[in-house]
DNA sequence: GAACGAGTCAACGGGGTGTCGAGATACGGG
DNA sequence: CCCGTATCTCGACACCCCGTTGACTCGTTC
């Protein structure tokens, strides 16, 4: 249990690996920033708040990680790597037909981001301080909008959906509504849908925009 | 040209008004954050900035604003202000139909965010760091969907649209679509629509998720 | 038991915020 | 003309936070 088999947590995001009792440690920072994070914003959390937390001294915190930041993307790798498989479990897998196959995916997506909540929000609240975060996000966003506008192109190819804006744009477009409405959802921040609302009301909104005709 | 007339600027937002040269200074302020905001993001500009820019120290910046956000707000202020009044004359003034009236609110829109870019992208930023910001954001945004959910009610009740979600569920949905696409299309970070497809692809999204019927 | 590497932290330097209190400056009235 | 008052200004301070350095403690290994 010391060494041997690989690292199985956070295996990317460059950081060098420790052992012994050091990722006992490194699990500390880890579990005590994502108990803070329930009850105030990353901002408010400064690295002593880890450092101590952990039973650390600060300089210590940096021997584990390079930064605050670090912490919050280690956290969120988990975060996406789970997104992710969702996601692709989701897209794989048959389903009776369109309507159905774009609600398990919008109830799946919502579902990874709520079971994270604090953590979603740290992300959304992140992204505008650190560039790698930043960057992690706009690779999720990425993959999903990419996602979406290939089920698309599928749906017009088969006469199924009809012409309209590109598809790419058309996924961007309600992408970005998917995270807003769930960002404010799960935040709390002004005005928002209700909890058991934001699928129906997401769903309705792509469907129609996907499969419907504009009036005139 | 001393004093007199009631101030021009800033009705609101509670700040004590300052007469004689004061008034040169607090404008010098306004003028340099509005300058440093077209070149780095609001985190990186510190008071310091502000109070050379506008020649004074940084205490003296502290007799005319209480802090950087106010001067945010102050700002903020202004283009809210020429944003209710674009969005009033649209939804008051005659359309031909309901597509171009959505269409000229959903332009006139964004262009009053683009022709603020800096000021919009600061806005975001620090929605997640002051409270007075976020506040002022959640009444804007507020607005908008008090009056997009009156519009598509009034449009289902003469029987143009279908029934479907509350209306205000659908209004903030849409809403925070805008939003987030027309942040992410002015402050480029991630994926984003280009900027001259940005009102007709959000256009066919409002028009199907309000006229439109779902598939099925 | 010496050498080494992992882990630890007091102390430091640097940058930011917001405040305080002592001075400058302008101006109207005695 | 001079004086009091309100406006304005800033040097110096106290505080918080970040990230680094260098010395120190351990356990392991040869």
């Amino acid at each position: 249990m010391s060494d041997g088999a690989a690292p199985p947590v956070t295996p990317g995001r460059g950081r060098r690996p420790s052992r012994a009792t050091g990722d006992d440690r490194e699990l500390a920072i880890l579990a005590t920033a994502e108990r803070l994070l329930e009850e105030r914003s990353l901002s408010a959390i400064s690295v002593d708040d880890l450092a101590r937390g952990a039973g650390i001294s600060r300089p210590t915190f940096y021997f584990y990680f390079p930064s605050k930041d670090a912490v919050l993307l280690t956290l969120l790798d988990r975060v996406v790597a789970e997104a992710d498989a969702t996601m692709g479990a989701v897209f794989d897998s048959p389903a009776a037909g369109p309507r159905e196959a774009w609600q398990r995916a919008l109830a799946a997506y919502y579902d990874t981001f709520r079971t994270h909540r604090a953590l979603t929000v740290a992300w959304a609240e992140a992204r505008s301080t650190s560039g790698a975060v930043r960057t992690l996000w706009a690779e999720v966003f990425e993959r999903w909008v990419q996602r979406c506008a290939t089920s698309i192109e599928a749906e017009r190819a088969r006469g199924a959906a009809p012409a309209g804006p590109a598809a790419r744009d058309l996924a961007i477009a309600l992408t970005s509504m998917n995270e807003r409405v769930i960002y404010a959802s799960l935040s709390g921040d002004g005005p928002a849908v209700a909890d058991e609302d934001v699928v129906p009301v997401l769903l309705r909104v792509w469907l129609t925009a996907v499969y419907g005709s504009p009036p005139d």
